[in-house]
DNA sequence: CAAACCCCTTGATTTAAATCAAGGGGTTTT
DNA sequence: AAAACCCCTTGATTTAAATCAAGGGGTTTG
């Protein structure tokens, strides 16, 4: 049920069997179906969500309904609307399940609690957050300054398995391109061009 | 010499006097001038540099030296290349002062004790990477989803200061164009189009 | 089992932005 | 004070990617 979630947090911040009984309190399973949402745009986020098993993706929708995605969420990673997370304003992004999937979600008062009286928590979310913000650091980098193909190339060798489990639309959303500009690439990457 | 960067924690993290005092031996000053390099890709980063005044930029050169400008860094702003000052591998940013700079510089061992004995230092930190975290995502999705012109208009909207500050050319490598693609958008923008 | 749906690819055309070139004007350096 | 440099703009052309359209094939639903 928290297998993988204390087996990362452990990762980051080892802990005692007795911090491990403390923080089981503040956590709450969920388990989503495929399709279903755990976040709709316009109601306010009232969780951080880790996934044991399972993918989810978190997208925004712009005024042409077109959906641009901004992050999957596979098993070790957390995903959540952070900014309506923290402030109570609504949502700008939708979080749903591309597959079923189980999750531990921590409510906004479990957080708070936890950065209050555990401080191996507030380094977890320390080094949690830190690491996202790599990520996004890299990735902007290489949105910024990239061509189409280098683009996928990148999300390619930096996710090698996430291709076999999201559909090409959607990664192609994620790395801003069109479906039809990624199967192009894709047939030019394949036959050695 | 330090006063902008207690302002800017005790916002994010009330501190006492003491507490203020215990921070101050771990801070170092340094001062910059007009570009003048604090980092250079390829060293290692040894620090975390937070801006009392001036403007700094991180950028990475491609393989046609075109300069990628991830950051700017104002007063009352952090700027660093993380993922190097963690990992200490070498950089992969440059960072530079736009103008002359004085800047309060926390070093890898300095930030490793203040996290292990001050813990309003981790709060402070969590808060300001968390931050960072935020601006970047919003960021990402501004860039994945937007024209030119909006991504501009985003730019201004969010910095109408930077703008008086920063030669545009560096503008638009930070929002992913080229400076006569951001003149054209400038022109249109102000005849009202 | 058939209809409906979804994913993906391909072709043709359009378009937003890049690239290349040139020049005006202000600032900095010698 | 002049040369050198830098910033910015504009015009012309090219190009990478988007858009539109169409269709094949697999999966899901009724």
């Amino acid at each position: 049920m928290y297998e993988l979630f204390f087996e990362e947090f452990n990762k980051k911040v080892p802990i005692t069997a007795e911090e491990q009984e403390q923080i089981k309190h503040y956590l709450t399973p969920k388990k989503l179906r495929r399709k279903q949402y755990l976040l709709q745009e316009g109601d306010v986020c009232k969780f951080i969500a880790f996934v044991e098993k399972g993918a989810l993706r978190a997208y925004s929708v712009d005024e042409n309904f077109t959906e641009n995605i901004i992050q999957f969420g596979l098993e070790g990673w957390t995903i959540s609307d952070l900014y309506s997370f923290l402030t109570e304003e609504p949502a700008v992004y939708n979080i749903d399940a591309l597959e079923d999937s189980e999750l531990v979600l921590i409510s906004k008062s479990a957080h708070e609690e936890m950065l209050q009286t555990i401080p191996k928590y507030e380094t977890y979310t320390r080094l949690n957050i830190t690491g996202a913000y790599l990520a996004m650091q890299r990735r902007i980098t290489t949105i910024i300054s990239s061509t189409a193909e280098e683009r996928y190339q990148d999300f390619i060798n930096l996710y090698p398995h996430i291709a076999q489990r999201v559909p090409q639309h959607m990664i192609a959303s994620y790395i801003g391109l069109t479906p039809e500009t990624l199967s192009r690439i894709r047939k030019k990457l394949s036959s050695g061009k």
